[in-house]
RNA sequence: GCCCGGAUGGCGGAAUGGUAGACGCGGGGGCCUCAAAAGCCUCUGCCCUUCGGGGCAUGCGGGUUCGAGUCCCGCUCCGGGCACCA
């Protein structure tokens, strides 16, 4: 296709002066308001996909905008860049980790910088760099002082294809690694967690202020699952030494309901509690939980399924509210992880246990009586209480109430809130992540690696092997070291930290990264945190953003960032995923479409044009056949009339003199451009914005074709100015050029201040006025904008065709709102 | 099963309860050209029309309203999240 211009030399040119100028560097003494824009830092793969294009389009629009707003804009880059490929690769092809990473980073960032997207260079992070992972480290120690980092044996989720444990939050529903797709099954394994447990509440509460899509929002507060009940301790009958088996419920109301008590099958007291004639069935059910994946453990259970997965222990319980002995079972519908391991059942009440006690032949007393005609099994609703002693006639919230203050009163409970949300287990038996900086002593334990010799670096020289066993434990130059404490020998931890905890603070690190005594200055960082807009894919809606949220608080709790706001991002935007053939466009899927051949064809303008314009940016993108004709003709079509208009425009005679009233409207359509771009901005309604500039681009063209005596100069520089002034967060490169062509060299539109919209221009004189009879649209008027309801009515009964509609008959009705709309209301 | 979204021309999508289909792709016709590409102009929801216009249209069925794509109730389908969490 011939151009009107040469894409790539001015995307060139400009590229390397945003770089050598430093037109997006952020000095921390910069005077102007700071506002921080960030995308989510990618894990470098390689060369940049479409998911990344369109995030660093959104980024790199609000970046360029709020600077010509007189913004001082904080807009960093960096790599997320430890992470199992790279080691999966050096296991395949025996190239190092690091030269890997290396090398798909330059990858990355050649075509991040290709796209024309501008950041503050100098302020890079790369989550594998020393510099990096030694405050990564010092943070992990302050943890461990203030109790947030402990070491814990603990079934974990054991991931036979990654070889190694997954954080629950890597585990999907149906049981399987998020990231192989094998089956994880539980093992017992000493591991470091981090207790954002502590946070729960905190977590939960601020969602309420955060302005983020609610569809987030939502899937955080039923990922921290918060619910509020009673422990109720059930003595144990014949117990000696008075042992209780205490259980958890969100329904204490219905404790007189409870029939029996089902323990989990890893419950500490299972052992005791089995009898011996029930010993074999019992040991066959914890066999079969052992054994089981989750998948099959959370398998929605049907009641004969139920009935082989649970046994009788053969040993009661006490009800404490009636006195009376319950068996109690061991099932694997229970989960040792939750609550206490162990539950009342009350099968009137509650689905499962209505399931369970069908199955195994067990009573049913109803505690809450069911509305009229209910014939279902459970009743979970609202009721009156019966059967329940004190309890009866309350209603359940009433009678939740009082059911606990009988528990503390009588000491044989208490309110207790429990939480879905565990401990997040951080270690990892891999070589590609940050090490965990402690060394384990036979006489002082766990030992810290003191500050002043971190980073603790993993050695270069290993073996990387698929056999799962993590590469630093096999290499005895790492593993053997001295005690800082008792200066004996030790045992240096060869588990490195999950890749999550990289990502939990970069975003400060951003506001500061020259800092070499600290992980960053708490005054810069309260500077530019929270984040203004963060931007990133819907998948990290509850890992990353939960975790990242948990460091801030920490952060700011253990001393490292005091002052710094305890929330880190304001504003969360998810954008909508590439997807073709209905699947999401990715690597795996081999269904990519590189962006490297729109740079070297239709230009990085273009593409950036195009994802603004497809759709609303939350929305999926469909790449479908007709993707590159939108992308070539529509937006790069678009781009050359806009450059014709601006640079090269054909016109045969200039007019000069006093603008005419067709110049004026011209000109007032700029500025009614101008105020519909920049609210259309502000909504993240990026491809109306797009429109109107495409449909303004439209009208110019039309009057440079049209004007009477030929277009008016002056009012076609100002609007053009004007209509390249809003194209210029969107199309940079373009817009830039076009300008200097229009301003002369030295010219730049980036530094050009935001434009306003004249509100005595965009105000309209005349509007359309819609007539309409019964609802129905007769005939459209032109009236004066300031017409009043008497004079739109007049107007709206002068009408020949709405008076042929009328047919004669009167009015019985008339809705008038002027100066738009006049309804007849007839018969 | 529960909780969120969504459904508008051939396609992507516009539309504070007030002109449905902005803008773009594709398609038709025309200009330019020896011809084509590119570019430019123009038409393009469906049906009827005596060419003036008329009727029908926003997944389906009801309702509120002078007026509903938009609000309410009940469905269908699609997408996403959660799912023995006691």
């Amino acid at each position: 296709m011939a151009r009107a211009y040469d894409v790539q030399a001015i995307e060139r040119k400009w590229q390397e002066r945003w770089a050598q100028q430093g037109t997006y560097q952020l000095d921390p003494d910069d005077p102007r308001p700071p506002w921080y824009v960030l995308c989510m830092y990618p894990y470098p793969s390689g060369p940049a996909h479409q998911g990344h294009v369109r995030n660093y389009t959104f980024g790199d629009l609000l970046v360029r905008y709020r600077t010509m707003q007189g913004y001082g804009v904080l807009s960093p880059f960096g790599f997320d860049s430890f992470g199992l490929p790279a080691e999966n690769a050096a296991i395949k092809t025996g190239e190092h980790p690091r030269s890997f990473t290396d090398a798909r980073i330059a990858e990355l960032k050649a075509s991040v910088l290709a796209l024309g997207a501008v950041y503050d260079w100098r302020r890079e992070i790369r989550s594998h760099d020393p510099r990096y992972m030694r405050w990564n480290q010092l943070i992990f120690l302050r943890f461990l002082e203030h109790g947030l980092a402990y070491r814990a044996s603990a079934p974990v989720n054991w991931c036979p294809g990654c070889q190694t444990v997954l954080a629950n939050e890597q585990v999907l529903a149906d049981g399987t690694c998020e990231r192989s797709g094998d089956l994880v099954v539980q093992r017992d394994l000493e591991q470091w967690f981090f207790r954002i447990t502590a946070y729960a509440d905190e977590l939960l509460a601020e969602l309420d202020h955060l302005e983020w899509p609610e569809r987030v929002k939502t899937m955080q507060r039923n990922w921290i699952g918060r619910s509020e009940g009673a422990e109720i301790d059930l003595p144990v009958v014949g117990a000696a030494d008075g042992a209780a088996l205490r259980v958890f419920t969100t329904r204490p109301d219905t404790a007189f309901g409870m029939t029996f008590a089902v323990v989990a099958p890893e419950h500490p007291l299972l052992d005791r509690l089995t009898q011996p004639a029930q010993r074999a069935a019992v040991e066959e059910i914890r066999a079969l939980a052992q054994r089981s994946s989750q998948l099959e453990r959370t398998a929605a259970g049907d009641p004969a399924s139920l009935e082989k997965r649970g046994a009788p222990t053969g040993s009661s319980v006490l009800n404490p509210f009636t006195g009376q002995p319950i068996p109690v079972y061991v099932a694997d519908y229970v989960l040792m992880g939750y609550g206490t391991g162990a539950i009342m059942a009350v099968p009137a009440e509650d689905e499962r246990d209505w399931a369970f006690a069908q199955a195994h032949g067990l009573p049913v007393v109803r505690t809450t009586k069911p509305p009229e005609g209910f014939e279902g099994g459970a009743w979970t609703g609202d009721g009156p209480k019966i059967n329940s002693g004190f309890l009866d006639g309350l209603d359940v919230a009433a009678a939740k109430a009082r059911a606990i203050e009988w528990l503390e009163a009588e000491g044989k409970g208490r309110r207790v809130v429990h939480y879905r949300l565990r401990d997040w287990l951080v270690s990892r038996q891999r070589y590609w992540g940050c090490p965990i900086p402690v060394v384990h002593c036979p006489t002082d334990g766990i030992v810290g690696v003191p500050e002043d010799q971190l980073p603790v670096l993993a050695p270069d020289d290993v073996e990387f092997r698929p056999t799962g066993e993590s590469p630093l434990a096999r290499h005895a130059g790492f593993r053997h070291t001295t005690c800082p404490r008792c200066g004996g020998p030790a045992e240096r931890e060869t588990d490195t930290m999950d890749t999550f905890v990289d990502s939990s603070w970069y975003f400060l690190r951003f506001c500061d990264p020259w800092a070499e005594d600290r992980p960053f200055d708490p005054a810069l960082a309260a500077r530019y945190m929270p984040v203004d807009n963060y931007i990133g894919g819907i998948e990290h809606a509850i890992l990353h953003l939960l975790y990242a949220r948990f460091f801030t608080k920490a952060l700011v709790d253990v001393g490292l960032a005091p002052g710094v706001p305890r929330e880190p991002f304001a504003r969360l935007f998810t954008q909508g995923m590439i997807r073709m053939d209905g699947t999401k466009m990715s690597k795996s899927k081999g269904n990519l479409v590189a962006p490297q051949k729109y740079f070297e064809t239709v230009g990085a303008d273009a593409l950036r044009l195009f994802h603004l314009f497809v759709g609303p940016p939350t929305d999926d993108v469909d790449w479908t056949e007709q993707t590159d004709e939108v992308i070539e003709h529509g937006c790069g079509g678009f781009l050359e009339r806009v450059w014709r208009l601006c640079v090269e425009p054909e016109v045969a005679s200039w007019r000069e003199g006093d603008p005419e009233e067709h110049d004026r409207e011209l000109l007032r359509g700029a500025h009614r451009l101008v105020a519909k771009v920049t609210e259309d901005i502000e909504r993240w309604s990026f491809n109306t914005a797009v429109a109107a500039c495409m449909q303004f681009s439209n009208d110019c063209a039309r009057y440079l074709r049209t004007a009477p005596g030929g277009p008016h100069r002056a009012t076609l520089d100002e609007t053009l100015d004007r209509l390249l002034l809003v194209l210029a967060p969107m199309t940079p490169h373009v817009a830039a050029e076009a300008w200097e062509r229009r301003h002369g060299p030295g010219a730049d539109i980036h530094r050009m201040p935001w434009p306003s919209a004249d509100p005595e221009l965009v105000r309209q004189d005349t509007v359309t006025l819609v007539v309409q009879v019964n609802g129905k649209l007769r005939d459209r008027l032109a009236v004066p904008a300031d017409a009043d309801e008497d004079q739109v009515v007049a107007l709206a009964l002068g009408s020949p065709k709405v008076l042929a509609a009328l047919d004669g008959q009167q009015p019985k009705r008339i809705v008038a709102r002027p100066p738009r709309l006049v309804n007849l209301v007839v018969g």
